[in-house]
DNA sequence: TTAAGTATTGAACGCCGTTCAAAAAAACAC
DNA sequence: GTGTTTTTTTGAACGGCGTTCAATACTTAA
């Protein structure tokens, strides 16, 4: 059996990825196998092995996509919002973040959750970093004259703490019921209370430290 | 074949739990299997079903053990730190935790990537309610005037903050490598970041809605 | 001593990711 | 246009997984 012409490798590559991200719509990632994958394409399972390399490759790729699709919204939203102040434009990413992580719970779980064995590959770890930056550039704006590793700090804090709060909203597996006392406490005002209280106190703290030395 | 008088149910569970607790110290979880924690304590895997009902909740009342260790650890802690005041406390708490989750990593890890498909029972969330509860107790007591829900939101948003610096500092997976510029930004440096800017404005906050009010 | 009951098991089921020799299609040489 | 090489795809097979369940071996009560 050989090259039925349908697809060349990267159509295929793209066609596999978009199967899976449509699926994860709907189900979540432990509900996936290769041969369902397979199977949704029309292709093998040693096909796709072939094509990715492993199963654990095929979900990193399609967890590149994913970042790819992340730092694409994020990108859009905040150069689409150069009315705002810095502050307002960290709000925001922050919004836009939880909103799509909402909204593609399943795919974005598993861009968290799922592990490779090795060492995460370049083009992905930049892929995250792309995300850091876009908080540090804000950062800076805010306290021009912080230290470098002043706005490293405060920006890897506050992604972990975004990102913390996302997942607490996605799942509320582990997590207290929200929603008591009528008044909910949902992410979106919890990363409203973190964001604004964070940087009220962290722009003193980052000022003086210059200023003082 | 049939009851061997080797180990009374209670007794055989908790053996089982502790065998995947030491094996959890050196190894992930996604590394383990019914079969071969079966094969550990020597009982069949069909036994352990009988036992807890499922491989998901073996491993569920593997994470109750633990969710019952932090919380012990933290409670303990906490009253053995009497000299502290609140705010103290609170970084102390969230200083404990990460120890724990780098401590035991994959421990830790099992109980937030392990999903149930059915709802979590009661006294799993209890569990997690009673760390809440820890951060609660020392919010009232820095701001008494503090209305519930100003409590609640501020209580799981330091949570879930706290919570996801450990992730990052747990496994740089998917974030950018730590120790830039010589001066390393670890996980305990974020979470004193985290607090105490955190709560350094909540504080004000918390406390002008009450008097305004 | 025997009958009833129960804890335990091993074999079987249908999944899983992965491997690999065989096969089929394309590409190339002449 | 034919024959040869190369490449792509596959299906069968492997070992492992969680789970089920009839058969089994032990305990217990009669």
């Amino acid at each position: 059996m050989a090259r039925r012409k349908d697809h060349s490798p990267e159509e295929l590559k793209a066609w596999v990825v978009s199967s899976v991200l449509e699926f994860l719509q709907h189900s979540p990632a432990h509900e996936l196998s290769l041969r369902q994958i397979a199977k949704m394409v029309g292709y093998s399972p040693g096909t796709l092995i072939n094509l990715f390399g492993s199963y654990a490759h095929l979900l990193l790729a399609v967890n590149a996509c994913t970042l790819d699709q992340i730092n694409e919204l994020l990108e859009k939203k905040l150069t689409n919002a150069d009315n705002l102040n810095a502050q307002q434009q960290l709000h925001l990413f922050a919004q836009e973040y939880l909103a799509f992580a909402q909204q593609h719970t399943f795919q974005w779980h598993l861009v968290f959750e799922h592990r490779l064995d090795e060492k995460v590959p370049d083009w992905q770890q930049n892929r995250i970093n792309q995300l850091f930056e876009l908080i540090e550039l804000r950062l800076k704006q805010i306290v021009p004259t912080a230290r470098p590793t002043e706005l490293q700090q405060a920006c890897r804090t506050i992604w972990a703490s975004v990102h913390g709060i996302c997942m607490l909203e996605v799942d509320d597996k582990v997590f207290a019921s929200a929603d008591i006392n009528g008044l909910s406490i949902n992410g979106e005002s919890m990363i409203q209370s973190l964001i604004s209280h964070y940087l009220a106190s962290w722009k003193i703290s980052a000022t003086n430290n210059k200023t003082h030395k």
